[in-house]
RNA sequence: GCCGAUGUAGCUCAGCCGGUAGAGCAACGCAUUCGUAAUGCGUAGGUCGGCGGUUCGAAUCCGCCCAUCGGCUCCA
C-alpha cells in the first residue's frame, strides 16, 4: 500500500504498488506524456520503476535539470543502436553525459568520417520516428558477460567483469539494441529529438595510453529545437572570442611553422605583455618579495641533482658546448635555490620569497599544443618562498588572498579550485606528505572556498591547490598554483639556522598567480573579446583628424597624452573620418578622438568610446585627467 | 606521443571528373580634403605547407614528413 508523497507535499496513496508512470497517469495525462523519468527518495529511475513501499516521488519531465540529463544518456544510447545497425562489425564500449550533451566510445577498424556522422545522425532521426519502447531488464552477471560476448562485445564483458559482483546489472533494449547501464532512460526513443553529432575523435580505452584507441563520437542534445539552435549559436559566438583568430586580427601575436609551440610577440601584443608583467610586478615588490633573474641555460647535472632530468628528461630541451651538456631551463626553482644557498641563512632571513619572470622552455608533446594556452616557451609570474613548517599556513594564506585579488583586478571571478594530493611516484616520507594535505587543505577551509580534490594529482615532490579559469569554449585551463615542496631544498642542499642553533632544511613552496604569461594573456583576450580594460589596451587612444588641416594640431595632442604615459596614436591618413572610426571600433581601441576645424578653433576634442558611445567635447586636460583616473583604477 | 581532419595571394575563402590558379578585403598608384562603423577608379601580388612518386601533364591522385585544428594521454 505505498503512500506516494509529491514534492508539494501532498500525499497519494496506492493499493498496489505503481509505476511512476502510473503515479505520474493518476495525476493528470499530461503529465504522464510528459514524464521522462522520476525521482524516487531522490534517486533517479525510469517511469517504469515500480514503487512497493512509501516514498516521496518528483516525476521528472524536461523541465527538470535531472530530465536533460536523461534524454542526454538516452541520445548517446540512440546513437549508439544507430551506429550498430550501420555498422554491425563496431563495437559499443561507454557512453556518458558530459556537460551540453554526450560521447559515446566505438571500437571499430575503419576510421569514421564525417559522411558516416550525417548517415548516423540521420538513422537516429529514424529510429526517433520509429518510437521504440526503452525497456529494462536486469540480468545475471554470468549471464551478462555471456550475452555480450555472444554478441560480440567484448569491452562490455570487460566492465561488467569489473562491477562488483553483488551488483545486479541492469540492461536496456530498444529494437534489435541491448546495451548494459545503469540507466534511467526516457520511456521511447520517441521522446528524444533536439540533437547533434559534434566531433570526432580518438579516446583511449579506459582513459589509459597504453591501452588501443577508440573512436570517440562528440554529440550534443537539448530539450527541443529551440534550445539545440540556441546552443549551437552560442557556440558560434564563442568562436568569434577565441584567442587565436583575435589574436590575427588585432595583429597581437603569431606563430609559425620553425618555432611550434613558441610566440611571435607583435607590437601590439607585446604592449598587453608588458602592461600585465609590470602590474604584477608592482603587486610582488608591494607583497615583500624580492625579483631575482637567472640563467636560461645551465649544466644538466644541477637538474639530476634537483631530481627533474629522471623525470622530465624528454621534455627537456637541451644544448652543448665544449663537451658539457646544458638544459634550457623548464624552470626556475633550482635556479632560486642557488640564489638561496648564496650566503647562510638564519630563521630571521625566511620567509624568503624570490620571484622571477624567466623564460622556460619545455618540450611538450605536439599534440598538446594550443595557441597561447598552450606553449613550449612561456614566462611565467613565478615565485619561491623558503620558509619554516611553521609559516606554510599564514603564507599559503596570504598567497590566497593575494591571488583573489589579483584576479579581480583583471575581472575574473570566476575561479575554479583544486586541490591535488600524492601521486603514486612521489618522493618523500608519508608523514610528510599528511603534514603537507593537511595543511593545504586548512589554507583552503580557512579562506571558505569551494574547492575539489583531486586525489593522487600532486607533483611527485609535494601536493598543490590549482586555481583555474574558463576560456571561450568552456575548456578549463589552470593559471595559479601553489605547491608544497619538502623535497627539493634537501636535494640541493638549501639550510637555515634555526633559533636552537640547529641546521635545518627550509619548505619551499612554488607559486605562480598568473601562471605562464602567454596562457594569461590568451584567457585574458577571450574574455574581454579582444576589447581589454583601458589599462592593458595597447593602444590607448587613437587620435584622428578630419582633413589636412588638423594634422598639427593631432600631432600635437597625441604627443601630449604620450607624454603623460598613455599609449596614444594618431591617424592621419587621407580616409573619410568614418572610415578611421569604423577601423578602431574594429580594433578595439577605447577612446577615439576626433579633431575637426571645430575642435582646433575651441581647443577640444571630440571624444567616443569603442562602444559608440559620444562623450561630447572637452579639452586635452581634462580627457588626460579622465583616462589617467580610469587607468588607475583599472575600470573595467 | 596517439586518433581524425585541414594546409591555395597579407587576411577570409572558391577552384567539379587531373589540362601550368580566381574573388572579396588589405597593399600600392591616382583622384577626392570629406564631421562619427567601409569614397571612386586603376595596378600589382601565389615555388597551391615540404619532399618524393604515378602521369604526356598534378593545387587536384598516391606515399612520407612538417605545421595547424578537434579530441585522448601528458603537463615539474
Amino acid at each position: 500500500m505505498p503512500l506516494i508523497t509529491l514534492p508539494d507535499g501532498s500525499e497519494r496513496a496506492f493499493d498496489n504498488p505503481v509505476t511512476v508512470h502510473e503515479v505520474a497517469s493518476a495525476i493528470g495525462p499530461g503529465l504522464a506524456k510528459a514524464a521522462l523519468a522520476g525521482r524516487v527518495n531522490g534517486k533517479v529511475v525510469d517511469t517504469s520503476t515500480l514503487i512497493e513501499d512509501d516514498a516521496d516521488l518528483a516525476v521528472v519531465t524536461d523541465r527538470d535539470e535531472d530530465g536533460l540529463d536523461v534524454i542526454r544518456h538516452s541520445t548517446a544510447h540512440l546513437m549508439a543502436q544507430a551506429v550498430k545497425e550501420l555498422h554491425p562489425d563496431a563495437q559499443v564500449t561507454i557512453g556518458p553525459t558530459i556537460e551540453d550533451g554526450f560521447y559515446y566510445d566505438f571500437a571499430l577498424k575503419k576510421p569514421f568520417t564525417s559522411d558516416d556522422l550525417k548517415a548516423i545522425e540521420s538513422k537516429m532521426k529514424q529510429l526517433v520516428k520509429a518510437n521504440h519502447p526503452v525497456q529494462r531488464r536486469l540480468m545475471e552477471r554470468d549471464d551478462a558477460v555471456a550475452f555480450f560476448r555472444n554478441q560480440g562485445e567484448a569491452y562490455k564483458a570487460e566492465i561488467i567483469e569489473s562491477i562488483p559482483s553483488e551488483e545486479a546489472l541492469s540492461l536496456y533494449s530498444q529494437g534489435d539494441f541491448t546495451d548494459l547501464c545503469r540507466g534511467p532512460h526516457v520511456p521511447s526513443t520517441g521522446r528524444l529529438g533536439a540533437f547533434k553529432l559534434m566531433k570526432l575523435a580518438g579516446a583511449y580505452w579506459r582513459g589509459d595510453s597504453n591501452n588501443e584507441m577508440l573512436q570517440r563520437v562528440y554529440g550534443t542534445a537539448w530539450r527541443n529545437k529551440k534550445e539545440l539552435k540556441g546552443y549551437l549559436h552560442r557556440l558560434e559566438e564563442a568562436e568569434k572570442r577565441d584567442h587565436r583568430k583575435i589574436g590575427k586580427t588585432l595583429d597581437l601575436f603569431h606563430t609559425q611553422e620553425e618555432a611550434p609551440g613558441m610566440v611571435f610577440w607583435h607590437d601590439k601584443g607585446w604592449q598587453i605583455y608588458l602592461a600585465v608583467e609590470q602590474y604584477i610586478r608592482e603587486k610582488l615588490r608591494v607583497n615583500g618579495y624580492k625579483e631575482v633573474h637567472t640563467p636560461q641555460v645551465i649544466d644538466r647535472s644541477l637538474w639530476e641533482k634537483s631530481g627533474h632530468w629522471d623525470k622530465f628528461g624528454d621534455m627537456i630541451f637541451t644544448t652543448h658546448s665544449e663537451h658539457r651538456d646544458y638544459a634550457i631551463k623548464p624552470m626556475n626553482c633550482p635556479a632560486h635555490i642557488q640564489i638561496y644557498n648564496h650566503g647562510l641563512k638564519s630563521y630571521r632571513d625566511l620567509p624568503l620569497r624570490l620571484a622571477e619572470f624567466g623564460s622556460c622552455h619545455r618540450n611538450e608533446p605536439s599534440g598538446t599544443l594550443h595557441g597561447l594556452m598552450r606553449v613550449r616557451n612561456f614566462v611565467q609570474d613565478d615565485a619561491h618562498i623558503f620558509c619554516s613548517e611553521s609559516q606554510i599556513l599564514s603564507e599559503v594564506s596570504e598567497f590566497i588572498d593575494l591571488l583573489y585579488e589579483i584576479y579581480r583586478d583583471f575581472g575574473f571571478t570566476d575561479v575554479l579550485v583544486k586541490l591535488s594530493t600524492r601521486p603514486e611516484q612521489r618522493v618523500g616520507a608519508d608523514e610528510l606528505w599528511d603534514k603537507a594535505e593537511k595543511s593545504l587543505e586548512e589554507a583552503l577551509n580557512h579562506k571558505n572556498l569551494d574547492w575539489e580534490l583531486q586525489p593522487g594529482e600532486g607533483a611527485f615532490y609535494g601536493p598543490k591547490v590549482e586555481f583555474s579559469l574558463r576560456d571561450c569554449l568552456n575548456r578549463v585551463w589552470q593559471l595559479g598554483t601553489i605547491q608544497l615542496d619538502f623535497s627539493m631544498p634537501e636535494r640541493l642542499n638549501a639550510h637555515y639556522i634555526a633559533e636552537d642553533n640547529s641546521k635545518q632544511v627550509p619548505v619551499m613552496l612554488h607559486r605562480a598567480i598568473l601562471g605562464s604569461l602567454e596562457r594569461f594573456i590568451g584567457i585574458l583576450i577571450e574574455h574581454y573579446a579582444g576589447a581589454l580594460p583601458l589599462w592593458l589596451s595597447p593602444v590607448q587612444v587613437m587620435v584622428m583628424n578630419i582633413t589636412d588641416r588638423q594634422a598639427d594640431f593631432v600631432e600635437k595632442v597625441a604627443v601630449t597624452l604620450k607624454v603623460q604615459g598613455f599609449r596614444a596614436e594618431m591617424d592621419l591618413r587621407n580616409e573619410k573620418i568614418g572610415f578611421k572610426i569604423r577601423e578602431h571600433t574594429l580594433s578595439r581601441t577605447p577612446y577615439l578622438l576626433v579633431v575637426g576645424d571645430r575642435e582646433m578653433e575651441n581647443g577640444t576634442l571630440a571624444v567616443r568610446t569603442r562602444s559608440g558611445e559620444d562623450l561630447g567635447s572637452m579639452t586635452v586636460e581634462e580627457f588626460a585627467v579622465k583616462l589617467g583616473d580610469e587607468v588607475k583604477r583599472r575600470s573595467i
